[in-house]
DNA sequence: CGTTGAATTGAAAGTGATCAAGGCGTGTGG
DNA sequence: CCACACGCCTTGATCACTTTCAATTCAACG
């Protein structure tokens, strides 16, 4: 039985077999869960580790507006820390979109984990990986116009999917609606669909039906900007 | 002699004697910088780690069309892991905003600190705060407003520096330009110092001459839109 | 006392949001 | 098997917030 999580996980850092064997003990528990259910609800207990062994999801906050910003896409092998410092409360959740296989790991077992040095330096690893992804979108969010965030988006999506050896040559399945895909952007659904008409305009992207191909990577990475460096060492 | 990078992971796990003087060694080689300065530069060995012991920082890209953004602001005992992905090339830096003094932990170093359980735990903690503090950057960059998301930074700014038991009473030195903030906010200098008006008259803050001073708490607050939940876990 | 970087002000131009309908596809129940 | 309903995508017109461009003021410093 794959496990991505470890995987991704020895992509990070070399691992003996016996800290191999502890991560696959830790995720043995898997859970089915269907498409658009929130993974964290009132009442979970905080602290814990959340891996998505299967399926797509993402993490989301809503604003006292009652916008909504979704702050990461989660794809196979992703991990949730749910340290503490956040949803507590409901304000702060996860999302499935697609039917899923989850794995949680309790507070006391991720600290037992971390006593493994190869185990703690993966995780580290794979914890820097998230963040830089994070300050990509910081950038895109801040510097970028419209089309090229969504040009970049789309591109990061792409890769990472590619990495997971879902499609090939230039066609991947990506399970965003538009609206999910506004929130990740932090711009309007409306906005979102002209933006898509636009870069098939450009003959650079098409996503239609939840299918996105990329017609035309060079055209797509010059309308984003050049930014997907930090892709690039993603997963070695 | 007082080192806040190491008050700062005590506060994340306990730690022991000897990985506490483990901690102190390896940041005992520092040196001091100049206002203005960039510490990364081409060139530099990656893989190492930043250790911000005094004065402030802050970490940038540039995009290809000149613009800016400010992807961190870091203060005295924050980190900038310059792992692998990043900033081998010029496109991405830290620059010094004050007089500071950083230490360097070498690659080979930070593995070995690494074996050593509380500190991986602590290390492992003190990144999943930066990544709290990194979400909540993408939510205001998304979801708010200009105004909404300039008292989201000074609020958070304050913060922190009053953790760091800078300042007091409301008023904390802040040595961010109105350009720096700019690039922090995603916005315009012209805009932002609109905005710093509106604020002001709103009877929130005033920031004047690198001062800080935050004249209403519960206003700013209300105007920010409730968000500084993951700042008030971080530090115990 | 001039020079320099930062802060401030005003007017014009854009970019993206908002509001309001309409279209399309799929699944479900009559 | 058709029809309706629901979610999602699409389109148009208008509005608002931010940027851009261009000066001007201010404060610190040599």
């Amino acid at each position: 039985m794959p496990n991505r999580y470890v995987d991704k996980l020895r992509r990070h850092a070399a691992l003996t077999e016996h800290e191999v064997g502890a991560l696959h003990d830790a995720t043995a528990c898997r859970r089915a869960i269907k498409a658009r259910r929130d993974l964290v609800r009132e009442g979970d207990e905080s602290g814990r580790m959340l891996v998505m062994l299967d399926g797509w999801a993402f993490r989301y906050k809503v604003l006292p507006r009652g916008t909504r910003q979704v702050m990461a896409i989660l794809m196979p092998g992703d991990v949730c820390d749910l340290n503490g410092s956040d949803l507590a409360e409901m304000d702060h959740g996860i999302q499935t979109i697609t039917d899923a296989q989850v794995a949680t790991i309790a507070p006391s077992t991720v600290s037992e984990l971390m006593t493994q040095p190869g185990i703690a330096r993966a995780l580290y690893v794979a914890l820097l990986d998230d963040q830089a992804m994070l300050r990509a979108w910081v950038v895109s969010m801040g510097r970028r116009t419209s089309i090229e965030r969504a040009a970049s988006l789309l591109l990061e999506l792409y890769l990472r999917a590619l990495r997971l050896g879902v499609g090939v040559d230039g066609v991947v399945e990506l399970p965003l609606s538009q609206v999910v895909l506004a929130d990740a952007l932090g711009m309007t659904a409306v906005h979102v669909n002209r933006v898509l008409q636009e870069l098939r305009r450009a003959d650079a992207v098409e996503l239609e039906r939840r299918v996105l191909r990329i017609s035309n990577p060079g055209a797509l990475t010059e309308i984003a900007g050049f930014d997907d460096n930090y892709l690039v060492r993603r997963g070695h």
